[in-house]
DNA sequence: CGCAGCGCCTGAAGGC
DNA sequence: TGCCTTCAGGCGCTGC
């Protein structure tokens, strides 16, 4: 599941492949979530940008191509693309290699947008603030977890108190942080730990080309290997590399949490 | 307006 | 062996 390591990741492969081609041919299923790829056609790449877990590729026309890969998607630069039954969009640039979108389970969305019109995309629309922006501090961050009842899990899988978080680094990060994910108030000291703790989540996961759990693979068809350093998510019934008490799996509003109920109490 | 709940979608895995 | 059920989960949408 693509969270912002995995996008990031795919951002900086497209990049030095995408930037001034010009797309010259697209085609896309009929599912209306892709549908707008064609869009595209005609445009020359100007940027390949990324917000949260949003591919943002700024087109010369003042246009963005938005890819957002959902749980399954992948991007990839081909010569001659096999047409198969997951490809959902693919388009053909200038120098002759294909970018192709596939998604198994269409949970992945394709758009093209006047920059920075994003009505469209209410969460890329009401974003939080970039991981690493440094004008976001532990007392901003604070405030808007504080903001809201839900449980804290549940208000950074939001996309509003900081973008680009999704289940597996949200588990990471409160088990580093040692705050409970069900927890619904926590301390400012708490979450000046849980920032900090989410910015060392994502570099690891960055660092390490991101997380292939099964569908994820980056532009060259390639995995990551932050798999093998995750200390929480998907643990459950394995001891707590910290403390030895089992690490338990928990549903918070219908996402699968794993934590250390030793390490992470609930105050 | 906030938020809980649901639907989307398919393949893997587990139960019988 | 094969059928059926359950699960995975980000995000858009609906309705309270």
């Amino acid at each position: 599941m693509p969270e912002l390591p995995e996008v990031e990741t795919v951002r900086r492969g497209l990049e030095p492949g995408l930037v001034g081609r010009t797309i010259v041919d697209a085609r896309c299923t009929s599912n209306p979530k892709f549908t707008s790829a064609p869009d595209a056609l005609g445009a020359t790449v100007e940027e390949v940008n990324r917000r949260g877990k949003y591919l943002l590729i700024a087109m010369a026309d003042d246009r963005e191509l938005v890819i957002h890969l959902g749980m399954t998607g992948v991007l990839a630069f081909e010569i001659d693309p096999v047409r198969g039954p997951h490809e959902r969009a693919a388009w053909l640039l200038d120098d002759g290699r294909w970018l192709t979108f596939t998604d198994v389970r269409q949970f992945g969305r394709i758009a093209v947008v006047d920059a920075g019109s994003y009505e469209s995309l209410p969460t890329l629309a009401a974003l939080g603030p970039e991981p690493f922006d440094e004008s976001l501090d532990a007392e901003m961050f604070w405030r808007s977890l504080r903001q809201s009842k839900q449980r804290l899990k549940t208000r950074l899988l939001s996309q509003r108190p900081i973008a680009g978080v999704g289940n597996i680094y949200a588990d990471e990060a409160c088990w580093a942080a040692r705050v409970h994910p069900g927890s619904r108030r926590i301390t400012r000291a708490q979450a000046a730990e849980l920032l900090e703790a989410i910015r060392e989540a994502l570099a690891a996961g960055i660092a390490n080309g991101g997380t292939t759990l099964r569908d994820y693979r980056n532009v060259s068809g390639g995995t990551g290997s932050n798999q093998d350093e995750l200390k929480c998510y998907g643990r459950a019934g394995e001891p707590c590399s910290r403390c030895g008490d089992l690490l338990v799996s928990r549903v918070y509003d219908g996402r699968t949490t794993t934590l250390c109920r030793t390490c992470q109490p609930m105050r």
